[in-house]
Parts: C-alpha cells; structure tokens; sequence
DNA sequence: GTGGGTGCAAATAATTTGCACGGTA
DNA sequence: TACCGTGCAAATTATTTGCACCCAC
C-alpha cells in the first residue's frame, strides 16, 4: 500500500502526496517537473496547490522516494527512484529522456578521478543524442 | 590584440566588453558567473551594470567566444574557449572546479550510444569528488 | 550622424516562504 | 485537539527586457 513509503518518511498521508506519489507510479520510468505535475493532477479535478508540488518534491527527494535532475538550465524532473544508479540519454529532436547503465563507463570514471587524487562522491553525465535514419 | 576578437563576432569594441574579455583572459583556466565579473570589475572602479555583463556574456557565447556552464542548479558560469573539448570535476570540499580531457571515455561514450541506434551530438559530463587524505 | 550599446529599473521564470485555515493522527 | 500540511499570494533568485541616453564607427 502506498500510504506506507510516505509514512516511512515520517510525513502525514495526505491527498496531494498520495496523487503525487500514484502518479509516478502509474507512470513508470517517466520524469516529470512541478509544472507537469501540477497541471496533470489539475485535469482530474483536484485542487493542488503547485508550492504545494514543490514542497512535497522536496520532500520526497530527502525521503529517497524520488530524484531530482537538472538538464540543461531547464525545469527540475523529477523520477521514482528505483534504487537503481543510471544515466541519461536526451534526444535533442523529440526531447525524450531514455535511461542507460554501462558499467565500464561507470568504472572508468571512478579510476581516472583516483589518478587525479580523488574519490568519486557523485557524477552527473547526459547525453545529448539524434536517432540514426 | 583583443579588440580584434570582438570585432570579428560583429560587435562594436566597446569598454565593458574589452573588460570582460581581459579579465578572463587574465585568468585562464579559471570559471566565473555574470556576478562574479560584476563584483570583480567594479572593484577595478568601472561603472559596468549587470544587465550588460549578462548580454555580452551571451553574445561572445554565441560568437564562440566563451563557454558557457550549468552544474547543478547553481549560477551559469563561463570560461574562455580554447577551442579543446574537456569536462569538468567539481571539488565538493571547496567548490573548485577543474578541467580534464580523458580519451577512452569520450570514445566509450560514443560507441555506446551508437549500440542504442544514436549518434551522439554532445555531452555534459561532471564528476564531483573528494580529495584523498 | 546613426544605429548599436549601456546602465538602470522593471519584467520574467522557477522556486521558496509567510500566513491563516483545514485535515491527519 | 495539537500540529503538520495546504492553498494562495507575496518574496527570492537568476536572468532578460524596455527605455532613454551615449558612443563607436
């Protein structure tokens, strides 16, 4: 039951969090903004407020119950977080956001910043991508 | 001479953009944000306005001039184009950010991307790290 | 001299916050 | 019932734009 994830994270089951979290969920591996999100709940005629969107979000992200992305200088996504590190792929023609894994590249990153002195805390790496006709 | 440059992008050579320009080149290697170069210009006693910095940073932008970042969701900051691709690594102890070039990982990046049917356009790849103790 | 350039202030855009009311535990 | 949560509107932050004056060519 849903209601659980948000109790887990010691916030009240209210309406706006269960719409919020129901709709990430019947959206699998989609990323949405505040924006889409406000106007998305908005349509099924619910009076969510969108600070309320952002408050929520914020809070989901320290929960672990979601994670924020910042592509480019556009809006914030926001995406289940699965548990499971990836990266991601933008088609710059359809702005479509595809998810990918490759361990050797993620390996390689670790060993090179060693090199450099370091120890890898974070990365952030997008592909901007054309389909091939 | 450096007003050459800015003469060639189709722009008057004008003060603040003599400024700003020499400051970077001033120093290379080294990233700043249109506040930044406020700050630091003004001291020097200039009567430069933010409005224009933010215009003449998109400008030499577009010209090819200067490059332009956005880590996180922090402030864009720009650095100078010298014309060599390289991606960055952001010290989350002091916020410093350098540069760094690594061969395998750009063709890994390429290659994998093709394995999904794409090709790829461009990149935005930050690592951030730690220093070893 | 003319059209682009500048500084200032006001406008935007995304996000955050203050506040009075409402709902959860 | 106590307090957290909400919606709305106002505040903030980074950046852009309108406008009258100014200067490079």
């Amino acid at each position: 039951m849903k209601g659980q994830d948000i109790k887990d994270a010691g916030l009240k089951v209210t309406l706006p969090r269960l719409q919020i979290l129901e709709f990430f969920e019947k959206n699998p591996g989609k990323h949405f903004s505040a924006d889409d999100l406000f106007t998305q709940i908005r349509k099924s005629n619910n009076e969510i407020g969108l600070a309320t969107i952002y408050r929520v979000l914020n809070q989901f992200e320290s929960a672990g119950l979601l994670v924020k992305h910042q592509f480019d200088n556009a809006l914030a996504i926001y995406e289940l977080d699965t548990g499971e590190h990836h990266d991601h792929m933008v088609d710059v023609d359809s702005g479509e956001v595809k998810e990918f894994y490759n361990q050797e590249l993620e390996e390689l990153q670790v060993k090179l910043v060693r090199s450099y002195g370091y120890e890898l805390i974070d990365h952030n790496m997008v592909l901007y991508v054309k389909k091939i006709k």
